[in-house]
DNA sequence: AACACTTCGGAAAGCGCTCTCCAAGCCCGA
DNA sequence: TCGGGCTTGGAGAGCGCTTTCCGAAGTGTT
């Protein structure tokens, strides 16, 4: 036999631990206690056996060892969306957005550092839903990160219930005692509502996301408290989906009712390219005629133009975050729940 | 006890098998057959076991079944980067470029209806990437998705070699034995330079891709071979990484150079969005002076002021291909490897 | 009524690993 | 020299599931 890592040929049973532990000489137990580097063993036999694992090509079976010691190293990433169903083309939208990226860079630059993979899991019925937490309570993956779309959606409450370690990016819609990261929304929407009054701006409205988005609400108030403490009582609103399209639609809805509008805060950037577009369709200079403020700072941001005054939403570092947490979580399932809130900083470009 | 499905409190065992098969009255075989449906198993214990994973509220256990059967309803996304290293910023870049969101989507739309969930992993190293295979040959996954990025990868190889279904998005840069679906990116780029000289261009520059990713080189052959065929036989070049700002420098760098340029192809929209910031500072009406041609048709290009003519890249579709072929493979593992090459299209809008 | 043949359920052997016991060997002080 | 504590390695019992192998019934035919 030659010396060196041998090739394991395709199609051929793939060594066990029995088998290096035969070419070894030793048990089952003392490989096993090597390769986990667990209590003294005999440094001469240790490396009997490393030489062992390197001539029969040895990999170790995560799924068998999973099933022992009901650890996986794998988080999975929830997107749950109580509302739509298999093929709405609403996931379409999700992926194509900037935030679902954004998620998953964050949580992998913390996650990819500790050996941990991430799972993708997209559940929609009920049933699924009943699934995964099955799935989780066996150990399927050793914890969760959820991602909350519109509505009261059902799946916090079952994580904690079924006593699964997880953590939500966005607050829950429904109190649950769940960890969870999330961006102070409203102080956010509040400091878009402070530069455009600063400015100067007299008839400001606002384009909104989904009603039923927690963090679109919280936007929604924050902007309202803080005008009204200006002296603003009441702001023209428009909603979308958060797509520009719709962005763009809810700006023409608002330059038809209130032509007389000189400040406008949209509640991501997306819709705020929209309300660009729309604006320049209507002969209106931006920032000159009407300013605008964006939310998320998003790499859209710095490519519109004029480029966008926006809020910044550090999203990869509250992925990061919340990964952080889940990994403590896991460690320490009695840690008790905890938030983390992130506080926004307005970006000032060119829009206002 | 009450009747209906149970809740088990957390933290007590849950239910196996064999605590169904004692509720129901019979083996532990049994029990697994009704649940796979395998076989006739008598209409009236059929009825009986199912009640009794009702009561007990049992829930299979993936990965012992997964242990046994060798199947594991995961598919892998592997993003090889053999070049950068851990907390290099190229992931962040990377998941935050609509690219790596319309791929999951387009996965995720054949694989969720399938019951099949992604787990995402990112090898870098030499050992992660041996880890990985080694992992794979154990059935962690029952196939891989492989994003390959700049340089040439050893991973396809190596999946090949390890005889692990595999499908590539994008033609691997050696010669591998691999499925993949592709795009035709030098019909694309063709496509532009077409577009370009019918307009009636007379200088026109490209700015590429890093040079060392197939598709870039791709793009860029057949561009200059198109070019040519129209009796342009040198296009002045400048590269950029895919990044909007890298394409703003690119562009710059052309103007500096090529002052008189009436026409630019760029080899990504992301690019494109920042070739049209630079010509707007330098002045330059778009398509007026200089005509531009984006690559890609992402949400970036009707963004874009003027909205982007560009060559589009079903992306969503390569993927949902890509997905049913590595379904297909794993199936079926003794069918031929295969390639699918779409057919990319010009979409003329303002730019060009 | 006897036979071959099919249908169906149970016993039990794994899948590859970890980890608790336990026995054997060792060193040390008395 | 002997006993008590310590270290070390092996045997073996699982983790929860699938699946082969069999024997026990049930069915139909001559």
């Amino acid at each position: 036999m030659t010396a060196g890592t041998r090739r394991v040929p395709v199609g051929e049973r793939l060594p066990t631990l029995e088998d290096v532990a035969a070419v070894a000489g030793v048990s089952r137990a003392t490989v096993s206690r090597v390769i986990n580097g667990i209590r003294n063993v005999d440094p001469q036999l240790h490396e009997l056996v490393w030489n062992a694992v390197g001539q029969t090509g040895y990999v170790p079976n995560r799924l068998a060892r999973s099933l022992v010691t009901r650890r996986t190293g794998t988080v999975a990433l929830v997107v749950s969306d109580s509302e739509s169903h298999d093929d709405d083309p609403f996931m379409g939208r999700f992926f194509a957005d900037p935030y679902f990226g954004r998620v998953v860079g964050g949580l992998m630059s913390v996650l990819r550092a500790a050996g941990i993979q991430l799972a993708l899991q997209i559940v929609g019925t009920e049933e699924q839903r009943t699934r995964l937490v099955g799935d989780l309570r066996h150990g399927q993956a050793d914890g969760v990160i959820v991602l909350s779309l519109p509505g009261h959606d059902p799946l916090p409450r079952m994580l904690t219930d079924a006593g699964v370690p997880a953590v939500m990016i966005g607050r829950p819609a429904d109190p649950v005692p769940i960890n969870y990261v999330d961006l102070a929304n409203d102080t956010g929407a509040a400091l878009a509502a402070d530069h455009l009054v600063a400015r100067g701006c007299q008839l400001v409205a606002m384009i909104s996301g989904p009603a039923d988005v927690p963090a679109s609400n919280d936007r929604i108030a924050g902007f309202r408290r803080s005008m009204a403490r200006h002296g603003h009582a009441w702001v023209p609103l428009a909603s979308g989906n958060f797509t520009q399209e719709s962005g763009r639609r809810a700006m023409r809805t608002l330059l038809t009712e209130q032509p007389g509008l000189d400040g406008v805060f949209v509640a991501n950037d997306l819709m705020a390219l929209g309300a660009l577009l729309a604006l320049r369709d209507a002969g209106r200079d931006v920032p000159g005629d009407v300013a605008v403020v964006g939310f998320d700072d998003s790499s859209a941001a710095i490519a519109a133009s004029p480029a966008l005054t926006t809020v910044r939403h550090p999203l990869e570092d509250m992925a990061a975050e919340s990964a952080r947490l889940l990994m403590a979580r896991i460690e320490d399932p009695t840690m008790r729940i905890s938030s983390v809130i992130y506080e926004p900083t307005l970006v000032p470009r060119q829009s206002a």
